[in-house]
This record gives structure tokens, C-alpha cells and sequence, in this order.
DNA sequence: CCCCCATTTGACCGATCGGTACAGCCGGTG
DNA sequence: CACCGGCTGTACCGATCGGTCAAATGGGGG
């Protein structure tokens, strides 16, 4: 057992809930040490720059909920389940971050990605990256869904980017309406987009 | 005629501009003041903050897109027409944009929106506002599509809600990517959506 | 002609920004 | 015990932030 995976931990943890919470610009170092109980001089021992510390932060959130999205594109599941429960993973985040902060907060990369785009061309890639691979796990399982006959979308590439797309722009009405309701409609949305037999209309 | 529409009138346009390049935080009243030629005190004179500013920058920004609107919208047109006029514009508001700015900027508002959204209660209700408007044009061509027999999506309140989530999402991408080659799928992926028959696989 | 007032000018403010310097602290190792 | 290197604590840096202010400007109406 390693015994301080503390300061280093805690201040990628703040910082990915803090940014989410708000903005890249409106949150300082200042402020992730603060709510981390660090020190700035702790902060650029570990990290060498605000920038440096968002990147890593967002990547380490990843491999936090990657598992999540392992079990529930489980090849073992039916394709159209894991498309639902990925929909209800969504929601159920939405909700958690939500109920912790206060308001409805929408997706952290999207929005970290849309801030800083144009401006750092690295975070810009990784985040571009990033956000590319929960469309793996969608399009696996379209591609699932269109060989079992579930599904009658013929090509599971654009498939997944319409369903991902309608995904991204729905929190960010979310987040802008500071409201869940949008996302009522996630799950329906997508498996319409992907002509799923039996969840159409559900 | 009023001769001096000049100082002000920039203020405005420039802020536009910059805050959609890059974002509302790393856009200083220095930058857009020195890129508007005029001083901080003719910035404080008109503008009671950066944030007021920002604001009437996107109303009157909207203000001088929605004759367009109303254009592409004009119920003398086809109910699919107007729908494939509004991704066309979409579309050719992003390429001017990209070549403008040599980088893809995705969709003003909701970056804004975005951004601010948690942190600025009276932009984020403005910025709701100003994001439904377009969603307004958009469900009167589907309802009009329907009655016409041209689609076959039975409401077209959360028709128009899902292609206006598709459209947000895929300029997000737009932006992350860098590319405007994810808005070549937006007329299709609109049209599928709404179940469009004459445009289905156009 | 002169006054008036909207506008312009540029210096200035305190706060805060991201980042640095460096002295100490502390547990492990010889 | 001495030393060493990883981490902490804190004072500090120049730059820049959003915003203020008072004096100058200048064109139109009496």
C-alpha cells in the first residue's frame, strides 16, 4: 500500500470537480489549493503549470469512470441494454453532481473542450481524444445491435456520432437550463436515432 | 441618420467576435477596447461591466441574424426546404467563421452559455432565452412538414428539440475537432430525426 | 459667441492572477 | 547520529485583471 497518495490525489480531484463546477477561467490555483488544503508550492511541485494539472486531471476522471463504461458495454449484456444503461449512466451522473453542487452541471470535457479549443491547441487534441472514446463503446454496441436485428440503422459509425452528438447537445441545454428534464428525453432520442425495435417507443 | 453609431455600436461587435474566438474569461475590456480603438473610459461610459457588455453583444448579435431567420423560415418556402435552408446556414455561418478566424468556433451561444451558466444567473437566463428562439422556427417547419405529410414524427415540439440538441452537439464537435467536416452528417442526421420522407437518405 | 453635455482620454486603483524562491520539515537510510 | 531528498509553508514577483476618475474635447443649439 503506498501511504501518501494524498496532496497529489486530492488536488486532481479538486481541481475536475471545480472546473466542472464552473469554468477553466474562473477557477484559480488559489482556489483548488484552498478546497485541496495544499499549498502552492506543493501544487507546482507536482505540477508544472494550471494547464498541465487540468489536462491530467480530466484524463485521470477517465480512467476513474472507465471501468463503469467496461461493465456496461459488457459484450455480455444485449446490445440495446448497454446502449440504455449507458443513457442512464448519463442521467445518474447528471443527477449525482447535480445534487452535490447544487446545479446542473453537463459534461466536463465537453465544456472544459469548448472553452479552451482555440485557444491551447494540446488540451484542444487530448480532450478531442478524450471525448472520442465513449463513441467507441456506442458504436460497438450499434454495430452489436445491427447484427442481432435489433437495430435498423444501417452503418454503425454515423449511427454513434448522431446518438453522441444528441447526447452532447442535450447537456448542454442541461447545464444552461440548469435543469434535468432535458435528458428525459436521452434515451428515447437515441434509440430512435439508431432504429431500435423494441425500445421505440418505451 | 445619426452620425456617431461608431464607438459603441464596435464595442459591441468586437466583443462578439472575441469572447466567440476564444471565451468570455480570456477575453480581457483591455482587449476589446484596443481592438475596437476606443479607451477604457468610452467602454465604462457605454457599458456598465464586461458583463453587460457580453450580454447586449449576443442580443444584438441574434437581433442581426434573425432577418435571415425569418427568411429561411418564411412559410412561403416548403416545410423541408426551410429545415434545409437553417442547416445550410448553420453550416455556412461555420465555414465563413473558420476562414475569418483560421479556426472552427462552433456556436456562440452555447459556448458562452456554457461557460457562464453556473456562475452568472442573469446571462444564463438571458443566454436560455436567446437559445430557444431558433428552436421556435425550427418545431413551426416541423409541425408545418407534418401537416403537410412531409415527415413522420408525430410531435414536433420534442422533434424540433432533438434536432436542435443534434445541431448543438455536433457544433461542439466542430469546435473540439477543429473540423467542419462533422457538420456534413447535420441536414441528414436533422432530416432522419424528423423522419423527412423525400430527404431521408439525400 | 458661448455654453452645454455627451463623449473621449489616459492615468490610476486595489485585487488577484499564474508562477517562483527558498527556507524548513520530516521520515528513511547509512 | 548525520545526511539526504521529497514535500511543505509562505513570502514574494511582475503582469494583468475589472473598474474608477477627473480633466479635456468638441460639435450643436441658444
Amino acid at each position: 500500500m503506498k501511504k501518501p497518495p494524498n496532496t497529489r490525489e486530492k488536488l486532481l480531484e479538486v481541481a475536475f470537480n471545480l472546473i466542472w463546477d464552473s469554468s477553466y477561467g474562473s477557477v484559480s490555483v488559489d482556489d483548488i489549493c484552498r478546497q485541496a488544503g495544499a499549498n502552492k508550492g506543493s501544487f507546482y511541485h507536482f505540477f508544472p503549470s494550471k494547464a498541465a494539472l487540468a489536462l491530467e486531471a480530466y484524463e485521470e476522471q477517465w480512467n476513474r469512470v472507465r471501468p463503469e463504461f467496461e461493465r456496461i458495454f459488457s459484450r455480455n449484456l444485449a446490445p440495446l441494454s448497454r446502449i440504455a444503461g449507458w443513457c442512464a449512466l448519463v442521467r445518474r451522473i447528471q443527477a449525482e453532481k447535480a445534487a452535490e453542487y447544487g446545479k446542473v452541471c453537463g459534461c466536463a470535457y465537453s465544456s472544459l473542450a469548448t472553452e479552451l479549443a482555440t485557444q491551447d491547441e494540446e488540451i484542444r487534441s487530448r480532450s478531442e481524444k478524450l471525448m472520442s472514446l465513449p463513441r467507441k463503446y456506442l458504436e460497438e454496441a450499434i454495430a452489436d445491435a445491427i447484427e442481432a436485428g435489433d437495430a435498423t440503422v444501417k452503418e454503425p459509425g454515423p449511427a454513434a456520432n448522431r446518438a453522441y452528438a444528441v447526447c452532447l447537445g442535450m447537456l448542454v441545454e442541461a447545464r444552461v437550463q440548469n435543469s434535468l428534464s432535458v435528458l428525459e428525453d436521452l434515451e428515447p432520442a437515441v434509440m430512435e436515432i439508431i432504429g431500435a425495435k423494441a425500445f421505440a417507443s418505451a
